[in-house]
DNA sequence: CAAGTAAGTTGCAAAACGCAACCGGGCTAC
DNA sequence: GTAGCCCGGTTGCGTTTTGCAACTTACTTG
């Protein structure tokens, strides 16, 4: 993968899966929410091999989700903790497992995500439109933004096209 | 990876990311999304090799996130359709994508997700409380779930008495 | 019927992964 | 202070996964 998908030019999801798109990237991210943070640690609660884990925290580290500071007390240790945009993938995260409670396997409830004030569980995470609707996936479109890239807009634009001559065809 | 991570029993991001944790498994579904349907449609699109698609589309086909359908008007075409499990992954692709804009690269708006009946762009996605507030990683717990094997419950215990302790340690 | 096209399949080379052994600095205990 | 242990790596090597290109089979089109 890593030589290929220049996929559609800056396409956010081929970005985000260039660096997460792996079978460790995201359960590491997962540690540390759940309190990891020494090397031992990730490998231990992963299963992880060490050299895979030392080239993903590396990975991790320089793409800013995770900072790595040498612990004060002894030395030896070596303290990965979640930066700011790595704890901004927490709304990822909690998505990520809804949606894999509901719709992989038994449909298990095996992880709950309540509000530590109230003891509350949170809603499911959705799509909100700009007056606070829930939207379904049905109801968006995807257009390019400003800093499309020709290639994405093109992309994005032929989505469009089909998804309408799609409509068209639908309502003759 | 394949083997390993059994992990911590049945954590549903384990699961998810044993299922969509490669370089392509998302890039197919938002492909999906973008109205792509057939082989050649993915493959040309996206750039990936023919026997990887193949494995791929097999896979999500297996796990009910896609429906394979060989077309009706020309019987050499075969049409795979998000079904409502791979619609469902929707809000995990919009925040992804968002997260990627945010914070991954040049911080550009590259991709616009709009309501299509109000042309208004859509609400980042966020963790939401039961009663309407929008929470921070930090408001929250996660807890194991009636259905949490002991590996998962366990590890999900010892993460609170961490965050307990290091709370004490920070209190005192 | 000849040519072209869609969806795979197969064989092979290159890259990524997983394991186990090794290493160097830093603590700890005697 | 030195022997032994722990921590975070690194290295070498065998296995698995990926990527590429050529081939195949079924079907449609001219």
């Amino acid at each position: 993968m890593s030589k290929s998908n220049p996929c559609q030019g800056n396409c956010p999801i081929a970005r985000v899966t260039a660096l997460l798109g792996d079978g460790w990237s995201l359960m590491i991210i997962r540690e540390a929410f759940l309190g990891s943070g020494k090397f031992n640690e990730f490998e231990r609660r992963l299963g992880i091999a060490r050299n895979i884990l030392t080239n993903r925290l590396r990975k991790l580290v320089g793409a800013g989700l995770l900072k790595r500071r040498e612990s004060e007390t002894d030395r030896r240790v070596v303290e990965y903790r979640l930066t700011a945009a790595g704890r901004a993938l927490f709304p990822v995260l909690i998505a990520l497992s809804q949606w894999s409670e509901q719709h992989l396997g038994d449909c298990s409830h095996s992880v709950r995500y309540v509000e530590r004030a109230t003891g509350e569980e949170i809603r499911p995470i959705r799509v909100v439109s700009a007056d606070g609707r829930e939207l379904d996936a049905g109801e968006l479109v995807m257009l390019p933004g400003p800093d499309a890239d020709p290639a994405l807009r093109a992309r994005l634009n032929a989505a469009l096209d089909q998804a309408g001559s799609e409509a068209a065809r639908a309502a003759s």
